[in-house]
RNA sequence: GCGACGGUAGCUCAGUGGUAGAGCACCUGACUGUGGCUCAGGGGGUCGCGGGUUCAAUCCCCGUUCGUCGCCCCA
């Protein structure tokens, strides 16, 4: 019996795993800049909460829901999105008394039982950030443009931002039946399941990637039609403020997203290097979500970026992320006497430093092969002659150079020369 | 969840109805304590898993699993 990793997950190895905690790092210090703070909530959740607020029309609930009873009869459900849960952790523990603006970020692991594809794993990593308490357009211009100083960040530049509106409740509705109206011609052509699902949500007719179906609703009503002028004059807030801080953002008046939950301003960021799973983030604004949770009316916004993603755009641009970690010194033991050999090991990694040795007795020159292909710049040799004469001999392995030190200042002479 | 294609050494891949190969990587050696180049030698694969056809299958058939691409959906 060979084991190995359930169908749409994958171990995040060395040699892979340091471009992770990279991105992490860089994630958090951007988040905190903009005075995020990190906020961790359970991997399962009842199942309700996430039934309430994705909506029945959202395949993320539909159908991909990971779901259990456990052994106490509890509906469970691995949370397949990150906003439900911090919201609701907003709520149990009363983080935004008397009108604070709370601003919160997370990374975690999200669960979605769909056909497993490059980008789409059935366990995925999502870093996001939500900005609850503030209906002013100036969080939503806050969160978006911390969104790109990220992939900035990370070295994605030219991205651009989709930003839309959607309205508020009512004239997304009046909006829905106007499409569905025009829309009843294309749909009497439509497979029965398929026209079932945009009856539903006429909506998800609009991010189409059919492009006959695309051509067929160029003369579509156009949302921004139906938008409230509370609506309209957010909008046009939201993208003066983006102008102003040099964000470079397209309007399509077609980007609708997939979760309910969503008010006024939607926007996300895709990638042609991604296939057909394009999108690298999403976000919006959710002024309602609160309350259908039973909050009170709190007005919210926030963004979801998906690592892998990220991870995989950056290895299509051939981007290799350096100063990425790799020891110091490679230890060359030559002596017999492995124990004093390890107690200067043990010296020099108190000291702070990060080295290794040959752990299988191999000759001389296999043991310089081993620092050679270590990437160290230092092979330190200790032998017979220098445990007698109490000074080891550094080799700068880039240009060959020999010295000699005593052993109490070996870890200097490493990090002496760093810089 | 639907359709198509794929799974051979650590990696990238070739190959044939008679139980397998290359390149790279790895290990050892080329005068006794010195790497990156070169040369010589070496280890390593139940050819995804299970069943069937056959005298015989890695190669044919069926199933299964995992992956890739597209759809769906989304991050």
């Amino acid at each position: 019996m060979k084991f190995q990793a359930p169908r749409g997950t994958e171990d995040i190895l060395p040699g892979k795993s340091e471009v992770w905690k990279w991105l992490e790092d860089t994630f958090r210090r951007v988040a905190e800049r903009y005075a995020f703070a990190e906020i961790r909530t359970p991997t399962f959740e009842d199942i309700e909460l996430f039934k309430r607020t994705a909506g029945e029309t959202s395949d993320v609930v539909q159908k991909e829901m990971y779901d259990f009873i456990d052994k106490g009869g509890r509906h469970i459900a691995l949370k397949p999105e990150g906003t439900a849960p911090v919201v609701r952790a907003y709520l149990e523990n009363n983080l935004g008394g008397q009108g604070q603006i709370t601003k919160l970020y997370y990374i975690m692991a999200l669960y979605r039982y769909g056909r497993p594809q490059k980008g789409r794993l059935r366990e995925l990593h999502q870093t996001g950030v939500e900005l609850i308490g503030s209906s002013q357009p100036d969080g939503d211009a806050e969160v978006i443009e911390l969104t790109t100083r990220f992939y900035e960040e990370i070295g994605l530049h030219d991205l651009v931002v989709t930003v839309n509106s959607i309205g508020e409740t009512e004239c997304r509705n009046r909006y829905r039946e106007a499409l569905l109206e025009f829309a009843q011609p294309i749909l009497l052509d439509m497979k029965p399941d398929e026209r079932a699902k945009c009856e539903k949500n006429p909506l998800r007719l609009l991010d189409t990637k059919s492009e006959d179906l695309k051509a067929k609703l160029v003369d579509a009503p156009d949302i921004r039609e139906y938008l409230e002028a509370d609506s309209q004059e957010h909008f046009e807030k939201v993208l003066d403020r983006l102008d102003a801080l040099r964000v470079s953002y397209r309007v399509d008046s077609r980007l609708v997203r997939g979760l309910d939950y969503y008010t006024r301003t939607v926007f996300e960021v895709e990638s042609s290097e991604l296939g057909s799973q394009s999108a690298l983030c999403g976000g919006g604004r959710y002024d309602k979500l609160i309350e259908q949770l039973g909050g009170p009316p709190t007005p919210a916004v926030g963004v979801a970026m998906g690592i892998e993603r990220a991870i995989l755009v950056l290895e299509a641009l051939g981007r290799n992320p350096s100063g990425l970690t790799g020891i110091e010194a490679f230890f060359v033991c030559l002596t017999e006497d492995r124990n004093r050999f390890a107690q200067i090991l043990q010296m020099v990694r108190k000291e702070g430093c990060k080295i290794d040795s040959d752990l299988e007795f191999r000759s001389a020159k296999s043991q310089f092969r081993q620092a050679d292909k270590s990437g160290a710049q230092f092979a330190v040799v200790i032998g017979d002659d220098e445990l007698t004469t109490g000074a080891a001999k550094i080799k700068n392995l880039k240009n060959g150079e020999e010295s000699t030190v005593p052993m109490a200042s070996i870890s200097n002479a490493i990090r002496g020369s760093k810089q």
